[in-house]
DNA sequence: ACAGCAGAAGTTATCGCTAACATATACAGC
DNA sequence: GCTGTATATGTTAGCGATAACTTCTGCTGT
């Protein structure tokens, strides 16, 4: 059913019809509720396809990201959504698996057909990154950064959080606390480059501490358990960043499997907040990111470009915060004294 | 830039740019080469809105879910996405919230324009429950439920694991440890109707286990932890089953902070096998669920509705799993024996 | 009484594409 | 040489909407 039988069966033209849809003006009123009831009684539904192919944009935006089940990408999402959906428009998603060479292309190419109004990349691992770089130009786009690597920042404007100053907190925490330094276990591709990463040396640096190798991690709980394994069993580690909640999971557990402590042996913080992450035996120390605010802003970004306004949108989100919970502690006394010996320590 | 561009810049009509570009035959090789040589270089990209638009169809699911960031509906959407994918379909998400009483409507009413060829909707929770009460007669649907309610299942195809027996092997597994009954810690709309609290009291009463109530939970490991708080309290309970692994970590949480050794004094087992699961403290025995292959299936049935092939696809999602880890042991001696005495035991 | 004008409604072209039909060219068979 | 048939290509009419323009009322002012 189209808008010419909804016109024919209220007795007046395809275009009246369209006037009362849109809620234009120039329809008088008995017209407009004899149209409205036909609506209503043959169940009318304008074709969103035909609109947008008629007015030459698409309300619709497409969001690239891999790995929708953990929790930043999740939360990111749904910002993209809440306020994608408050301007009307729809989101699509594409997923990004970095397993076959030529997936992200296709993805890209994918989501970059005039039927998306836009695209937005969640930039947070390699996946994503390549897929930003892929994006044809003059597709209207934009990013949620983790990296804030200038080489992939192409013309497309971003949004990220203050990873960095949140890093430089959470380490600051943990030197505060005493620990001679902190070690840490980092995302796939920000071993070196993450803003994170740059946070964590900046503290340590700052703080005269030694500045220990990243450990490259991942982003499940099985990646920070491999890659705790080895810390968990140097007793010079007192104090583990971690690049996410999940990776933090995992080091606890590595930690409890070599009966360290936490956080009386080893100190443990985390990234994200997630809600599981008040939870965790012990509750995680951690830092609170806001994923869906940083969604909401991205789409603001992406908004702008597709209509620009007077001013470009301001960022929302909460600034990261510390929150405090029970991984965190001093150092054991044991430990912190003896600087220049090697792996073992005396009973 | 469209079909025309091309076609002028090729030297030839629209129709063979476009009988290229859909691979039909037709087109002498020369031709072909020299059209797709022009598509290069100009970078041209059909419009899929405009294709659909002509076609009458189009390749496009939108998935109805509320909370993305919940494990199992992040994991169905990847297998929906990715079936989708794989046939050429194009998934749009809409967010179910319902705290707003016309939410799930508006959200039905955008999903069900003829934009999306169909839609999939995750009935987990109410809200997608009602969502699929709602959607308009006609219109291709497809659900993946976990309450089997036959009042909600119009005329739409669903899938479902077997949450049923997968409770039944959970609790029977509980049972054959020596505990006298396991306790429930169900999810919000499943209280009592759902399949997996339906399983879980079938196993109880064929043992002939007295069967306690079941406590209304929620999805989050903070609703686990409240409540299973007055859980932990009562020594009574030796054995808790709980909806789904956040609300396991939080039953955990409660347990340690009322001083109950998991598995020595209470057992605890889950549903999901998130891929956190296995790095809690105690690794959680927990029920893997493939809600990647449910997914998979579900898009299979709306693709079956659009597109009616010889047969109805058949389910490939694996059955549910029990996954023995630590939370689970026989009870302690002291509680097993004093069945009729109240809450109190002698030390 | 009539030009002038505003408001209500209808007509036509268009968005970018595909299906269905129409035409052109080439080569076979008789 | 002429018809038949396959193959290659072009033409036209939608798909379901909107924009821009046109037409038809009815009322105003003088």
């Amino acid at each position: 059913m189209n808008i010419w039988d909804v016109a024919r069966s209220a007795g007046v033209s395809h275009m009246t019809v369209s006037r009362v849809v849109n809620g234009y003006s120039g329809v008088s009123e008995s017209t407009r509720i004899r149209v409205l009831d036909t609506i209503r009684e043959m169940g009318y539904r304008p074709s969103r396809m035909a609109r947008d192919l008629s007015l030459g944009r698409s309300r619709a935006v497409t969001v690239m990201t891999s790995n929708t089940t953990l929790y930043g990408r999740a939360a990111l999402l749904q910002g993209v959504e809440e306020a994608a959906r408050a301007a009307g428009f729809l989101v699509s998603i594409g997923m990004l698996d970095s397993a076959r060479p030529t997936a992200v292309r296709e993805a890209v190419d994918r989501a970059c057909d005039s039927t998306s109004g836009g695209v937005i990349v969640i930039a947070f691992d390699l996946a994503g990154v390549r897929a930003l770089g892929e994006i044809p130009p003059g597709t209207p786009a934009a990013a949620a950064l983790e990296i804030t690597d200038h080489r992939n920042r192409r013309q497309y404007p971003s949004t990220s959080l203050d990873d960095r100053a949140a890093a430089v907190e959470a380490t600051a925490h943990l030197l505060e606390l005493g620990h001679r330094t902190v070690h840490y276990v980092g995302l796939p591709s920000s071993t070196s480059s993450s803003a994170r990463a740059q946070g964590w040396r900046a503290a340590l640096r700052r703080a005269g501490a030694p500045v220990p190798d990243a450990v490259a991690g991942g982003w499940t709980a099985e990646a920070g358990y491999e890659a705790a394994r080895p810390l968990a069993r140097d007793r010079n580690v007192t104090a583990i960043l971690c690049g996410n909640d999940d990776l933090a999971l995992g080091a606890l557990h590595a930690l409890r499997e070599a009966g360290r402590a936490v956080p009386d042996s080893v100190s443990v913080v985390g990234f994200d907040d997630t809600p599981s992450a008040a939870f965790f035996a012990p509750p995680l120390t951690t830092i609170r990111l806001d994923f869906v605010g940083l969604g909401r802003d991205c789409f603001a970004l992406l908004h702008h470009v597709l209509n620009p306004a007077r001013l470009p949108p301001a960022a929302t989100a909460a600034a990261p915060r510390l929150i405090v919970r029970e991984t965190t502690g001093p150092p054991p006394r044991a430990t912190t004294s003896d600087r220049g010996t090697a792996t073992h320590t005396k009973k």
